[in-house]
RNA sequence: CGCGGGGUAGAGCAGCCUGGUAGCUCGUUUGGCUCAUAACCAAAAGGUCGUUGGUUCAAAUCCAACCCCCGCAACCA
């Protein structure tokens, strides 16, 4: 038995969580589910990053004290992992203060790798923070809140020199010491890696107050990298235990917005601290909303809880499972929902559990023995391989191959001519068949397979009162 | 000339690396079945594989040029 640990990207909780979250969580929580069937032991990280300025300024907004207003948050994300089914098996915040002691701790034995030097960037005197490039370009250099125009501003800041762990970063990532999938996103990085300049990794009391202090200058304070990244270790308490049992991480899951950051940066902290770089990084594409990326200023942003209110916890997890692509951005739509609802889950699954249960109670069919169950060889490469989708599609053809057998076969004509002994041997025979199915769909829809098993193995069987999947 | 992905039946995609009768799912049409959630099974129709040119006995697949979409570009999953 192994000790595997997966770990989620941890959002930021300035806002509502989104579709985007929820990938996430459902991809980590398939990868945990599946280990735990091979047998293994699985530690399950989720969280939240509660620092800096952009939640500073929410709460004085909402005028609620900052703690306050980020333990609101912490809790609307942890229910909503929870309503996902995450079987997630430690929730970090950021704001703890075990995490925020061993943070600067981190900083002390990183302090060989960070040197002090001059931050240049845009700044809003009404805002009084530094903002991005980027909002400086899509506000035309003019502050949207305070219509004055950023001004150039320079500071002192502590900079990590990444340049002391590109080679060794380029190696385990060509290596496969530290495999980052897809394909397409390892040549991104490797890419990205060889212009990454060094980070800045604090920030001056003046513009930044809500954050981790940076250790023996009262100045300063951690901006946001080496507070968020170190979660993933932090939580299993280092440095102040041996967190070897479980790191290296077996798997990390991320976006594709955040990768470069646990590709470049995430790795340079490791190696500084002498710890081993996670065997696997995995960065999932972004679901949008019929073709276009969601975005609330074109107002096509889809909430994850009414799709989830819609038919319930496994149809949404069959939906960002099977139909999103597990690498690549992918398409939601309501009518791509409910056709995958009522075409594959009602019509397909749905309605084989209905017809097989109804065949075996009607010709007092049980089984004997428990079932034994194994995953095919196919479905174990995909898994392995990370490529989730693809593994659903594998163990949902077998589900489709069951209704064809069952055409085949014609259980009634054997009933009708009086063939018992070959009636019972083959609706046993399927029931088997569906069972085992069952076993490999498990990771992606816990629920329902729960249901189908007790429905299967549980001694006498009738089909379930209500429909596993009723049609609207 | 920033980087990357893509243009294949009405829709969504696979095939391209390792050239050789163009495949899957949904939708449509027809037939079959009756255990089942008007569900299931089978068959059919439907494509000059973005454009042009090249290599080759043979190109969706290799090469060149061009056109068109869509992401990313220091913190939006």
């Amino acid at each position: 038995m192994n000790k595997v640990y997966v770990t989620t990207a941890i959002p930021y909780v300035n806002g509502a969580p989104h579709i985007g979250h929820a990938m996430d969580y459902c991809l980590a929580d398939v990868y945990a589910r599946y280990r735990r069937l091979c047998g293994d032991e699985v530690k399950f990280q989720a969280g939240v990053d509660e620092h800096g300025n952009k939640i500073f300024q929410k709460s004085k907004e909402l005028g609620l004290p900052v703690a306050d207003y980020v333990k609101e948050n912490a809790e609307k994300f942890m229910d909503f992992v929870e309503k996902l089914g995450v079987s997630y098996t430690d929730f970090i915040r950021t704001t703890d203060v075990d995490h925020e002691r061993r943070c600067q701790e981190i900083w002390r034995r990183l302090s060989d790798h960070i040197y002090k030097a001059k931050y240049e960037g845009w700044y809003c005197s009404g805002c009084e923070r530094f903002i991005t490039q980027k909002e400086y370009d899509e506000n035309n250099g003019v502050c949207p809140d305070h219509q004055k125009p950023y001004e150039k501003l320079v500071e002192e800041n502590y900079y990590l020199r990444i340049a002391d762990f590109k080679d060794q970063i380029r190696g385990a990532i060509e290596s496969g010491e530290m495999s980052v999938l897809p394909e397409f996103r390892k040549k991104e990085v490797l890419k990205l890696l060889e212009e990454s300049p060094d980070v800045s990794v604090s920030r001056s009391v003046e513009q930044l107050t809500w954050g981790v202090p940076v250790p023996d200058d009262d100045s300063q304070v951690m901006y946001v990298w080496i507070d968020a990244l170190s979660n993933y270790i932090t939580i299993l308490g280092y440095p102040d235990s041996d967190i070897s049992e479980w790191w290296p991480a077996a798997a990390q899951f991320v976006g594709k917005d955040i990768l470069r950051f646990h590709a470049i940066i995430w790795p340079a902290m490791l190696i500084g601290l002498g710890l081993p770089l996670p065997k696997v990084l995995l960065s999932h594409g972004f679901v949008l909303a019929d073709g276009q990326k969601m975005s609330k200023s074109i107002g096509n942003v889809v909430d994850p809880i009414e799709v989830l209110d819609r038919h319930g916890l496994d149809a949404f997890r069959y939906y960002f499972l099977r139909h999103v692509d597990t690498f690549a951005d992918s398409d939601f739509t309501w009518e791509k929902f409910e056709d995958a609802y009522n075409n594959e889950l009602a019509n397909d699954l749905g309605n084989l559990v209905q017809r097989l249960a109804t065949l075996a109670m009607k010709n007092d069919v049980k089984l004997v023995e428990e079932p034994k169950f194994e995953m095919d060889a196919g479905y174990v490469e995909l898994m392995d391989k990370f490529e989730f989708s693809k593994a659903f599609d594998y163990a949902w053809d077998k589900v489709q191959n069951l209704n064809k057998r069952i055409d085949e076969e014609k259980p009634w004509a054997l009933a009708k001519n009086g063939e018992t002994a070959k009636l019972q041997n083959c609706l046993r025979d399927l029931i088997c068949g569906l069972l085992n199915v069952n076993y490999m769909l498990s990771p992606f829809i816990p629920g329902t397979t729960e249901k189908i098993f007790e429905i299967f193995a549980g001694g006498d069987i009738k089909p379930p009162r209500t429909p596993l999947f009723p049609k609207h």
